[in-house]
DNA sequence: CAAGTATATACGTATTTGCTCATTCACTAT
DNA sequence: ATAGTGAATGAGCAAATACGTATATACTTG
């Protein structure tokens, strides 16, 4: 998108999709329980703390954007990150918000 | 994010709130017309084909998350990206989009 | 000071979306 | 076949938000 032609509408639309689909909380949380391995839907309710519907819903969400994949065995689903590009896009965040703190830190030092 | 101790409540909600301000279509092309440098607001507008006030308002969302930097100049304002990670966000994106479009692509010729 | 221009904001509306409760679906085992 | 367990979905409600219209603010110039 920078180094790049503009892109047109629809990939905007698109971009702009990718980037709602992990501006949500929950989400997130579920994301961040999966960098260390798949997990049932089970494990992640207990692990995020939601509700095992709303958990089930924000799961869907991440399958359709192809950021998990699932796996079935038996009675239960597994589920893992599709996308390995996710954990450097949440470390860019993370360390851009690192930076604007430490720099609201400084002007907090400086008596602001 | 992912390399690091689990984040906090807290602080996976800053995270998320990030994502969310790249998650407007209008914004993304606003971030992307700011690229190559900066713009006062009558010249977004045109470049956007949004209203004065809608554009504005976007404006502002970007500036509270500290995306973009204003200055002001007589009676205009103008703005230009004040977070460099976000061209790298930005292509992160487009890069995994790439990829799954190709993915995609390459199931179609393989019949399916 | 009055008129004009560039930008910001207030307000109302429509749409989206996240959540809960209840139910259904898929699968296993008795 | 029936009961039981894990996961997905339908319905309805509440909150968030993007947009347009109209108005206000900030600044410049005559």
């Amino acid at each position: 998108m920078s180094r790049r032609i503009p892109l047109n509408d629809q990939s905007i639309e698109i971009v702009a999709r990718r980037f709602a689909v992990l501006a949500e909380p929950m989400r997130l949380r579920l994301i961040q329980s999966l960098f260390d391995g798949e997990k049932n839907v089970t494990e992640l309710t207990a692990l995020t703390g939601g509700t095992q519907a709303n958990i089930s819903r924000h799961l869907q969400t991440l399958i359709a954007a192809h950021v998990l994949d699932r796996r079935k065995e038996g009675l239960q689903v597994f589920y893992r990150i599709a996308d390995p590009s996710i954990a450097k896009l949440c470390d860019l965040v993370c360390g851009s918000l690192e930076k604007s703190l430490s720099r609201q830190a400084a002007h907090f030092d400086a008596g602001r």
